[in-house]
DNA sequence: TATGAGCGG
């Protein structure tokens, strides 16, 4: 590489120039130069630049293109290289691309994005209209929104309507004014709707033993959480027991559903009754009251 | 196979 002082000087004020130092002053230059590569593989690069001093410097760069990097090439890769270029290539330059930028829109395949239980709920559309679209159509209930091997025609919450809320979330007018408060005022348990207005007083302490409803064939990996999210979409539930062996800490394969409403359970047991969980059959009726 | 644990400040 050889620098040499620019022949012309500059007829612009470099002092007044240089008052903004660092300013980039390159577009006052000549354009860069390529010369070559020739047939021995020699090319030039002509190009100016500012010097320390701020004088304009012309930089000729000379370089050889090793003809060893053929060698390392295939001969049908070096043979490529000389074949007409076609499709979207055609008005390219012999040997200026390689390769081509696909304008190809490609759609990726995600079934669900992971570990949102929300966004896997949603499947938009119909299931049915979505079968025989091609591919594995990830199943969800219409109704209780799992996703798994049970659907619509088998779910047990199929034709359940609107799951009965608890008395916070919607507060039973008329057992309202039958406890003859005004809105928003306190109503008993035993005034509230499902509750057993006969049952008043000290019965009120007693912990709820109501609508308990008996579970029996359980998997022995059947938790409490997992009772709960079966029992939950049929009303509110009060509590949930799965009998755990002492010794061994395993289930014993049966547990308890409290509801707080008498209907929710029953129909609670209407459905679940017979119902296959975990590959067991799972039997749903009222329990007995406690042995005690 | 099978009908629950714990009751206290």
């Amino acid at each position: 590489m050889t620098v040499e002082a620019a022949t012309q000087p500059s007829k612009l004020r470099w002092g007044e120039l240089e008052e903004d130092d660092g300013e980039d002053l390159d577009f006052l230059l000549p354009p860069k130069q390529v010369i070559g590569p020739d047939e021995n593989g020699i090319k030039k690069v002509v190009e100016y630049k500012f010097n320390d001093e701020g004088n304009k410097v012309k930089i000729t760069t000379t370089t050889r293109i090793r003809k060893l990097a053929n060698a390392r090439l295939s001969k049908r890769a070096v043979e490529r290289r000389s074949w007409p270029k076609f499709g979207d290539a055609v008005h390219e330059d012999v040997g200026s691309r390689l390769t081509m930028v696909s304008t190809e829109e490609i759609l990726l395949e995600r079934p669900r994005a992971p570990g949102t239980k929300q966004e896997e709920t949603k499947v938009a559309g119909d299931p049915l209209a979505q079968m025989g679209k091609g591919g594995a159509v990830l199943m969800v209930c219409r109704t209780c929104g799992k996703k798994g091997d049970h659907w619509t025609s088998r779910c047990p919450y199929k034709d359940l309507a609107q799951p009965s809320e608890t008395f916070i979330d919607k507060p039973p007018t008329d057992t309202n004014a039958a406890a003859g408060g005004t809105k928003g005022a306190y109503v008993p348990p035993s005034m509230r709707a499902g509750g057993n207005p006969e049952r008043t007083g000290t019965d009120m302490r007693r912990r709820n033993e109501e609508n308990s409803v008996r579970v029996t064939n359980l998997s022995e990996d059947t938790r409490e959480p997992d009772l709960h999210e079966l029992f939950r979409p049929f009303g509110a539930v009060s509590r949930v027991y799965v009998a755990i062996d002492q010794k061994t800490g395993t289930s014993r394969g049966f547990g308890f559903v409290n509801f707080v409403n008498r209907e929710d359970a029953e129909r609670a047991i209407n459905k679940l009754n017979g119902y296959g969980y975990d590959n067991l059959i799972l039997r749903v009726e009222w329990a007995a009251p406690r042995a005690n």
